[in-house]
DNA sequence: ATGGTGTTTAGACATCATCCAGTATTGAAA
DNA sequence: TTTCAATACTGGATGATGTCTAAACACCAT
């Protein structure tokens, strides 16, 4: 399973920062200064940025980058297995570098968005559903976090 | 339960459009000429309209409608409960009428969105997620429909 | 008629995302 | 190392989505 183990790859952070470039390089990207810089913050990011939050992340290290690169880049992760997008509120698509499957949960009161893995919600029936052909789904959660 | 019986009532055929003004007014809301016209379309469609396609359809009967109206009266339908909001796909709010609970399947080739019941299909253990106050939640599924 | 409340309107504004054409950078071949 | 073609980057234009505002309008009670 190359996904869950290159997911687990990325996540240590030992073995991340250096070699962001490589990881483009495997998935058929050339890494170009401006995509490595894009790389390195959203494919290790938990907040679940939108494209202007990529950007304006990046260029506190790349303040020259410009807004097209960032949408292209993004664009271009998504099209080769690295990020996948995210349509779950506010009307605004955010990215998520966790591309095996899990569900979210999404705070109403600050828009937060949390990832909920994937062994612990099961749906059932769903195969039985006739008429549809099933790619993918997930569990959507809204609500708000628990005050501890 | 009155958002079942409200809803069935809404989708019977007979009863419905001559009482669009009446629905409104149960909701607390003033049945003015351009809501009653916006209301005969979105309250009864199931093509899970975008604010624009909104617009758009209601200019077909009453040509003189202005966008900001619309904005404003399907933002009034949502704060009332006659409408919800689902952020599904394509980085655009889509209105759905049918507020009582429910899953959608996203056709991924032609990104027409579909009703799937309740009672299809079941979500299990949620119950027990620590951290999170749910107060709803729905499975979202993607894919192709099947050709038949 | 008058005034008050609430609604509608057109257009301005803001944001999000993509497109385009010119420029720069890169990598490979000579 | 130089050259060239392919690729990538850039700023600005464009389009789509959504909100806001101020003025006009409609309706109702006085």
């Amino acid at each position: 399973m190359p996904h869950l183990t290159r997911s687990r790859f990325r996540h240590s952070l030992i073995a991340v920062k250096r070699d962001t470039a490589g990881l483009l390089r495997e998935h058929g990207i050339q890494p170009s200064a401006q995509r490595v810089a894009v790389g390195e913050y959203v494919l290790f990011t938990d907040e679940h940025p939108s494209a202007d939050l990529v950007w304006s992340r990046v260029r506190d290290n790349f303040p020259w980058i410009s807004r097209a690169t960032v949408y292209n880049t993004l664009n271009l992760f998504v099209e080769k297995g690295l990020l996948k997008t995210l349509d779950l509120a506010d009307n605004a698509v955010v990215f998520d570098p966790r591309v095996e499957r899990h569900h979210h949960f999404v705070d109403d009161e600050d828009g937060s968005i949390h990832d909920v893995p994937w062994e612990k919600v099961q749906v059932c029936n769903i195969e039985g559903l006739r008429g549809y052909q099933i790619r993918d789904y997930q569990v959507v959660m809204h609500g708000v976090k628990k005050k501890r």
